[in-house]
DNA sequence: GAGCACTGC
C-alpha cells in the first residue's frame, strides 16, 4: 500500500489520474526511512529521465534493498548502447503526460526489455499494490524475455519480474509489479476481471503481427481507458504502421485526432536487397539455383531460404545437397562443402537444434570454406532467430490461415507475403554484419502486388471461439464492437448461428449460464459443450481424455521412410469403432507404459504430443472441478462407447455426414459438401452416419478423426438442427424422416419438437428400433 | 490413399 512506502513521502495520493500536474524536483527526504533510498522522492508518473538514471546507478537496488551486483553493473553499461536508452527522457516525459503511447522500435532498438523497465520506475506499480504487464504472442519470448530482464533488474525469476503462460505461472502475488505474459493470458484474465484492476499500465508487444488476442485486447484497452481514466496504455510495434494504431487510440482528446508516437530507431546492418529481372515461373527451382549461385560466387557467410512447407522444404533440402556435392567434386579448389538444415515447427526440438550447428569445415586444412544453409518455413521470421545468417534468399511466398464462412472451411492456401514481411525476411540478414538478400521476384512487384502488411488474423479466422470470450467479457454488440480491423458479418453470423445452436447464447445474443461455462473452457466451442454435457452421459473421463487428445499435434508419426512400420503400428492401437474412440485407447496406453521410455517411439507415436495433451487433460480437469462436474466413468465398454459417441453429437452434430452415392463417398448434412473419409481414418466400416472433427480442403475435401453415430441421437440432441422442415430435399432427408417416422411409430406421441438442444440432455437409453 | 504455415488459451 502506498502509505507504507517509505519513497513516497511527497506523493498526493489523491492524484491517480495519469495526467498529473508536473511537480518541481522534491527536496531533500523527510521521512528517516526514505533518506538515501533509490527512489527517494519520486512522484510517480512523474519521474524524469535523469531522476530514473540516478536509481539505475544507485548502489542499493530499490526493489529488493539488496546492493546491486557486479553483474548488474555489467549488463547496466550494454543496456545503455541501446538505442531506445539514449531517448529515456523522452519516453519519460511521454508516459508522464500522456494516457496511450504509440511506439514504434525497430529489431535491435531494444524496446521489449527496456520499456516495461521505463515504464516500471515512472510507475511504481509496487508501490500501489498493482503490476505492470507486457504481453507477448508466443510463449518462450514472454519466458525469455522476462528472464532476461529479472537479470537486468538484479532480481530473482518469478518475484520481482515474472513471467504467466498456460500451464506456467512464474509469479509471486504481492512481490511481482512486471509480469509478461501471452496475449492470450491477459484475454484470459479479463474474462474474470473486465476492468484488468490488478495492473496500472498495460504494453501490448509486437502488435504489428496482428494476432488474434492482440487485436480483441486493443478494442478491449480501448473501452476500458474510457472507464479506467489510471491506466495507462502502450502499444509497441516493429514497422511503420504505427499511424493505424495512433488513429485507432486517438480517444478524441488531442486536436489532431491521433495517440502521440514514440519513435525508436534500430540497430542492424545494413543490408542489399537485389531483385530479378523477370517473375520466376518455379520458385522453387528459382530458389535452389539462387542457393547454389551464392554458395559459388559469394563471401563466406551462412543462407537462411524461405520456403513454405515441410515436403517443399525437404524437397530442397535433397536437391540442394545433390548439386552441392556435385559442384564439390568437380571444383573442389574454389567451392567448399555444404550443409543443408531444414527447420519448421513439427520437426523434433532436438532436430531444430541443428540450425545452431557451426558451418562445415573445410574438405582440406586450408580449403574453401563451409557454408550452411537453413531452408525454413516463416518460423525463422518472428519466431527463431539465428545469428550468422549473410545472406537471406526470398521466394516472396508463405501458407497462410484463410476461412471461408461460406463453406465454415479454415484452409491453408500458399499466398504472397507482404512488403512488411519481405522487410523482415531480409533483416535477417543483417543481423550480425552487413548482408545480401536475394528477392525471387521484381522490385516492380514488389512496389506494386504485395500488400503492406499481412492480413490480421481476425479477418482470417473461424471467430466462434472470439465471439463467445467477447460475449463472456460483457460485450453487448458484437457486430459494432470497436474492432481494429473489423471481420466480415457472415463470419461474425456464422459464429453466432453456432453459439446459439450450441445454447451458449439464445436467441436475443445473451449468453446463457452453459456459454458462460463454456467460454472458461480453454477450447473450441463444440468441444467445450461436448465436455460439459458428459456428465450426464456418465463418461466424463473418457470426454476428458478426447478432449484433451484433439487439442494437441497429430499424435501419428509416420516417417517417410519407415511408412508401413508406422501403418502397423496404428492399426495395433486403432479402435474400429471410430477415431475419437481410437485416441481414447491411444492415451490409455500412454498412460499404463509411462515407466517404458521407449513406448511412443516405438509405437510411432509423438510423445511430445502426448505429453502435451496430458497437460491439457489436467487443465480441463481443473476446470471441471471448478464448476462441480463430475467425473465419472462407465464400466462396461460397450456401454461407454456408446455415451462418449452420445457426447460427442452434444457438441458436434453441425458435423455431420451421411453414406450417399458411389462408393466411399458422403455428403455433409446442411452443407451439402461430397467429401470422402481421409485416409488416415481407422474405421473398418463405412457406416451410415458420422460425425467427424474436421473438414479439410487438402488435395480433395475429406473429414478428418471420424465416428460412427446413430440417427436417433441427432434428432434427440440437437432437434432444432435437425428440424426436418427446415432441410432441403434429398437423400439425406429422407433417411432422417424415415428415422422420424419409425421412432415415432414405437414411442407413440413421442415429442421432436423441443427448440432448445439442452432441453434435451437428459441421457435416457437411445434404443435401436 | 494423405500431410501439418505459425501461434495461443
Amino acid at each position: 500500500m502506498a502509505s507504507d512506502n517509505p519513497y513516497l513521502a511527497h506523493h498526493n495520493k489523491k492524484n491517480k489520474s495519469g495526467a498529473s500536474s508536473r511537480v518541481n524536483t522534491p527536496g531533500p527526504a523527510q521521512g528517516s526511512m526514505s533518506k538515501g533510498g533509490p527512489l527517494h522522492g519520486f512522484m510517480p508518473r512523474n519521474v524524469t529521465g535523469t531522476q530514473a538514471r540516478t536509481a539505475l546507478e544507485h548502489d542499493e537496488n530499490p526493489f529488493t534493498g539488496n546492493p546491486h551486483s557486479a553483474q548488474y553493473k555489467k549488463i547496466l553499461e550494454a543496456r545503455k548502447k541501446l538505442p531506445v536508452y539514449t531517448q529515456m527522457d523522452e519516453f519519460m516525459r511521454m508516459f508522464s503526460e500522456n494516457q496511450v503511447i504509440v511506439m514504434v522500435g525497430e529489431t535491435g532498438s531494444g524496446k521489449t526489455t527496456q520499456i516495461p523497465q521505463f515504464v516500471a520506475y515512472s510507475d511504481l506499480p509496487h508501490t500501489k499494490g498493482k503490476m505492470v504487464a507486457c504481453t507477448q504472442p508466443r510463449r518462450v519470448a514472454a519466458m525469455s524475455v522476462a528472464k532476461r530482464v529479472a537479470d537486468e533488474m538484479d532480481v530473482q525469476l518469478g518475484r520481482h519480474v515474472g513471467y504467466s503462460i498456460r500451464f506456467e505461472d512464474m509469479t509471486e502475488p504481492g512481490t511481482t509489479f512486471l509480469k509478461y505474459m501471452t496475449d492470450g493470458m491477459l484475454l484470459r484474465e479479463a474474462m474474470n476481471d473486465p476492468d484488468l484492476q490488478r495492473y496500472s499500465t498495460i504494453i501490448l508487444d509486437e502488435a504489428h503481427e496482428r494476432t488474434l488476442a492482440t487485436d480483441i485486447l486493443m478494442g478491449l484497452l480501448k473501452a476500458l481507458a474510457k472507464r479506467r481514466k489510471d491506466l495507462k496504455i502502450i502499444i509497441m510495434s516493429a514497422t511503420l504502421d504505427a499511424v493505424k494504431f495512433q488513429r485507432y487510440f486517438s480517444l478524441g482528446n488531442d486536436e489532431d485526432g491521433k495517440a502521440p508516437l514514440f519513435k525508436v530507431p534500430g540497430r542492424t546492418f545494413p543490408v542489399d536487397v537485389f531483385y530479378t529481372q523477370e517473375p520466376e515461373p518455379d520458385y522453387v527451382e528459382a530458389a535452389i539455383r539462387t542457393v547454389l549461385m551464392i554458395h559459388r560466387a559469394e563471401d563466406p557467410g551462412d543462407i537462411l531460404l524461405f520456403l513454405t512447407g515441410e515436403e517443399e522444404i525437404e524437397d530442397a533440402c535433397r536437391k540442394i545437397k545433390i548439386e552441392a556435392d556435385d559442384l564439390l567434386s568437380q571444383d573442389s579448389d574454389s567451392v567448399g562443402p555444404i550443409s543443408c538444415i531444414p527447420l519448421y515447427s513439427s520437426l523434433p526440438p532436438q532436430q531444430q537444434q541443428r540450425i545452431f550447428d557451426k558451418a562445415p569445415e573445410p574438405r582440406v586444412a586450408g580449403g574453401p570454406p563451409g557454408r550452411k544453409v537453413v531452408v525454413s518455413t516463416n518460423i525463422a521470421e518472428t519466431s527463431l532467430t539465428i545469428d550468422g545468417i549473410v545472406y537471406v534468399v526470398d521466394p516472396g511466398f508463405f501458407k497462410q490461415k484463410v476461412y471461408n464462412p461460406r463453406i465454415r472451411v479454415e484452409s491453408l492456401l500458399v499466398s504472397p507475403i507482404s512488403k512488411a514481411s519481405a522487410q523482415q525476411r531480409a533483416g535477417r540478414a543483417g543481423r550480425t554484419r552487413p548482408g545480401k538478400c536475394f528477392r525471387l521476384y521484381t522490385e516492380k512487384d514488389f512496389m506494386k502486388e504485395l500488400e503492406e502488411q499481412t492480413y490480421p488474423e481476425i479477418l482470417r479466422s473461424n471467430l466462434a471461439n472470439t465471439v463467445l470470450e467477447l460475449a463472456k467479457l460483457g460485450i453487448k454488440d458484437l457486430v459494432h464492437f470497436d474492432y481494429v480491423d473489423a471481420p466480415a458479418p457472415e463470419t461474425l453470423m456464422r459464429a453466432l448461428e453456432l453459439l446459439n445452436y450450441l445454447a451458449a447464447l439464445d436467441d436475443d445474443g445473451n449468453l446463457t449460464a452453459l456459454g458462460g461455462m463454456m467460454a472458461e473452457f480453454p477450447l473450441d466451442p463444440q468441444l467445450a459443450k461436448m465436455l460439459i454435457v458428459s456428465p450426464e452421459f456418465k463418461c466424463s473421463n473418457e470426454m476428458l481424455t478426447i478432449t484433451a487428445m484433439l487439442s494437441v499435434p497429430n499424435i501419428w508419426v509416420r516417417p517417410q521412410a519407415q511408412r508401413q512400420q508406422a501403418d502397423q503400428a496404428k492399426a495395433l492401437l486403432t479402435v474400429p469403432g471410430g477415431d475419437h474412440l481410437t485416441l481414447m485407447n491411444v492415451y490409455n496406453h500412454y498412460q499404463n507404459n509411462l515407466h517404458d521410455k521407449n513406448w511412443t517411439w516405438q509405437h510411432y507415436l509423438n510423445s511430445r504430443a502426448l505429453q502435451q495433451a496430458d497437460n491439457v487433460r489436467a487443465q480441463l480437469q481443473r476446470n471441471m472441478e471448478k464448476f462441480d462436474l463430475p467425473l465419472v466413468s462407465i464400466d462396461n465398454e460397450t456401454k461407454l462407447h456408446q455415451a462418449v459417441r452420445e457426447s460427442l453429437v452434444c457438441g458436434f452434430f453441425m458435423q455431420i455426414a451421411h453414406k450417399e452415392g458411389e462408393k466411399g463417398g458422403y455428403m455433409t448434412v446442411k452443407d451439402n459438401q461430397a467429401v470422402r473419409l481421409h485416409p488416415s481414418c481407422g474405421l473398418d466400416t463405412s457406416p451410415e452416419w458420422v460425425i467427424f472433427n474436421e473438414f479439410v480442403l487438402t488435395t480433395s475435401p475429406y473429414i478428418r478423426i471420424v465416428t460412427e453415430v446413430r440417427p436417433e441421437w441427432l434428432l434427440k440432441y440437437a432437434p432444432t438442427y435437425f428440424d426436418l422442415t427446415q432441410f432441403k430435399d434429398g437423400e439425406t432427408k429422407r433417411a432422417l424422416q424415415r428415422v422420424v417416422d419409425r421412432v415415432s411409430n414405437k414411442v407413440s406421441g413421442g415429442s421432436n419438437g423441443r427448440s432448445r438442444v439442452n432441453d434435451e440432455r437428459e441421457p435416457k437409453r437411445a434404443r435401436r428400433a
